[in-house]
DNA sequence: AAACCCCTCCCTCCACAGAGGGAGGGACAA
DNA sequence: TTGTCCCTCCCTCTGTGGAGGGAGGGGTTT
């Protein structure tokens, strides 16, 4: 027996996957949430062999959820297949390196998240074309990791501003902008990236040599 | 002849600097420029004794100037006044180890901005109260390099999360505290490394390398 | 023309962050 | 013992940050 978990905060969802599967042969679903806090908490009681993970949530999201799963790397970590409504670029690659093995969008058919949560349980992957195309397109491009170009130009120096460790108000100052118009810049840069908040964004920052680490902080 | 570079990206500021300068005996305006970037172009060619910088410029800033001249310590380095709307603690601290002989706020008084041209001719420096004020603060305290052992063992770890870019709430969960107590704790980091808030402190964190670069974001 | 993206700025709403202050218990040293 | 420092948690209060809208102007492409 296969144990599933399916975490989303639509009902909706939670109620048509747990219909499919549970007329699977092999396949139970032993519980079903609606937060990411939900869900780090019945998992450990729960012990699902799989977890069917919905990306956009309010408050702990997916790759929050994911992120503390990682963090308490029991033994009986569960499988986790990423569902999403978008196709988000860049939470894509996010998701798979944070240990998701599928990702899947919502508008999959059925019987291929079966076969998701089948492969899930024996390690394995199930990709869509559209995903598929997103990782094939950035191993092709021989960069794992440069989403920086998903930044327009002027998202990418507010970026690097962030990476000094300025606040929305001395940025304004620096490059001349409303306060307003930062926090604007600030938003699309934290969504295009899939991070949570403005210290991430400078890490990551930091990461892509927008700033040179020991010039940060004007150090 | 004192020869004088003015460095800021507004030009009201420049001109009326240049007008006050120019009318002074033995005062010579060489230049002005609107960036950090230019003003690394010009200096060797203009080769100003003294250069007046503004602070808050978009690209290269007055500290990166700063840095920049530091860095390539040739014998004709010029003195350096530091210009700035804001009397930004901290940046009064770091440009004066970066060599700026005065540290003047715009509401300064033209006389003394000539004052501290002429002073920074012969290497002197000349301090308006409010500046010198801090400074003297910063020496009281010992004014530490911001070493990390000013922060006890148990700050130590709680900035190594907040280099890794986690919220107050994951840190308490990671490290097994109420978040109250998270807060608690990077209050007294932010109060004891003179940082302004938690993304400069994950700055700071990475370049004490508490955290990996790398390792940061959860890889 | 229409569609699209970028940059700019505006608004509301809510949560988190950070300051400031209090407080109890434990460890350790004078 | 008293004092000091650390760790823990509590409270209130204010500012910022970030989400989620909308909107106008400029630019390009179709």
């Amino acid at each position: 027996m296969i144990r599933v978990l399916i975490v989303d905060d639509h009902e909706v969802v939670r109620h048509g996957l747990r219909f499919v599967l549970d007329q699977e042969d092999g396949v139970e679903v032993v519980g079903d949430c609606a937060s990411g806090e939900r869900a780090l908490a019945v998992i450990p009681v729960l012990r699902p062999d799989v977890v069917l993970l919905d990306m956009v949530m309010p408050g702990l999201d997916g790759l929050a959820v994911l992120r503390r799963l990682n963090d308490a790397p029991e033994a009986g970590r569960p499988a986790v297949i990423v569902l999403t409504s978008f196709l988000d670029d860049d939470r894509v690659v996010r998701a798979v390196r944070l240990g998701a093995l599928s990702y899947l969008p919502k508008t999959t058919a059925v019987d291929r998240v079966v076969e998701a949560v089948r492969a899930a349980a024996v390690g394995g992957s199930v990709l869509e074309p559209g995903v598929a195309a997103l990782l094939v397109e950035r191993v092709r491009r021989g960069d794992p990791r440069r989403p920086l170009d998903l930044l327009t130009p002027r998202e990418r120096e507010v970026l690097a501003e962030l990476a000094r460790g300025r606040s929305n108000s001395e940025i304004s100052r620096a490059l001349r902008m409303g306060r307003e118009t930062v926090k604007t810049h600030v938003s699309s840069i934290l969504a295009k990236l899939g991070l949570s908040d403005r210290t991430q964004a400078a890490i990551f920052g930091l990461q892509q040599g927008l700033v040179p680490l020991d010039e940060a902080l004007d150090g």
